[in-house]
DNA sequence: ACCTGAACACCGTTCAAGT
DNA sequence: ACCTGAACACCGTTCAAGT
């Protein structure tokens, strides 16, 4: 059932999560299911749980700590966009946390082998993860479903900034999110090592 | 109207903006509100186009461009954290551009004054954003809200991993939320000097 | 122990009808 | 031009009742 809800999400995006539509999906009444989990709420958790789980961390690549660091960062944004619906279900419920923990301490094992342990350890470990959530907003944001006048793009398109034009024309430019996503990420680990 | 619906968000989030209870808030039927303002959609861009404009860029004061950007940087986060309601709302509309869009331009005007414009001007801009973005999320999200056994603080404390006990002391404590955003956004301001 | 039917208190939205 | 009443198609959740 839990397994079921995964594959609905998946496959139709977060919204289509209604008690009744998974009930149905199960050929059972709404009612059973809050006979087994609950609540919708601690359905959720369940799912983002048993896809935790399934998230084991691949085999990090790189010799130097630096890369290492990188890489462990990477996998977990490559993971989350991977899964974008489960992630955003995560992020509404406030349960990304208890999604990415798995790949988060593979990035804290990193970052000791780089020598940073304790406090400087947990601020470099914060300092990354803000930075990929930022990211992840603006990847998981379907800009497809956002009004055009709210677009960033056309936003910039139609200022009347006292800027120059190149740099206008560059900020109605669409953009490069995941080298955009590496300079910044690379800037951010660099000055925690 | 506009105003009475941005009133009800700022007073009691933005959960509280339905369409029933802002009638009732106003005195009339919900169908009068689509009559005026075409769907909730709709109500939603017009009370961040209102707050948009209230949000005046503040005078910003430092001396060299770095402590410039990082106060219009900085802006950006507080204004966004002291009216973090409509903020929420934004974020869930897809309409943060829409509504952070006067102080935006304020930042490009401090980059282009450290001598970044066109291509490298948007790139500068868009990672300092997507930073600022990440910590929102951060700050935003009510920790309160949250299911215990979904809290990093809590994953951390429970955590099995083979790390140094002080690192998993630090990361089972809290953080300091305002600290970390101007470490870790000085970081990514200097990489883009 | 497991499942159902009916109900409650909500949503956003539409549409014919009134003044 | 502006507002209402009634209805539609949804939500999450509860609870007494069945097997």
């Amino acid at each position: 059932m839990v397994t079921k809800a995964l594959e609905l999400v998946e496959a139709e995006g977060p919204d289509a999560l209604t008690m009744r539509r998974l009930a149905a999906e199960l050929d059972v009444t709404t009612t059973t299911i809050y006979w087994h989990v609950g609540s919708r709420d601690e359905l959720i958790t369940e799912i983002i749980r048993q896809q935790s789980e399934q998230l084991a961390a691949r085999p990090i690549k790189g010799t130097t700590p630096r890369q290492r660091i990188m890489a462990a960062a990477t996998h977990i944004w490559e993971s989350a966009v991977e899964h974008r619906a489960i992630t955003s279900l995560a992020h509404q419920s406030g349960a990304s946390s208890l999604l990415q923990h798995p790949l988060e301490v593979a990035l804290a094992a990193e970052l000791e082998a780089a020598g940073l342990t304790g406090p400087a350890a947990a601020l470099a470990q914060r300092s990354i993860l803000a930075t990929i959530t930022g990211f992840l907003v603006l990847a998981l944001r379907d800009e497809a479903s956002i009004r055009e006048d709210s677009r960033s793009t056309t936003l910039w398109a139609s200022t009347e900034a006292d800027l120059d034009r190149s740099t206008i024309d560059a900020l109605a430019a669409p953009h490069d999110l995941p080298k955009l996503f590496e300079v910044t990420l690379q800037a951010v680990v660099d000055s925690q090592l």
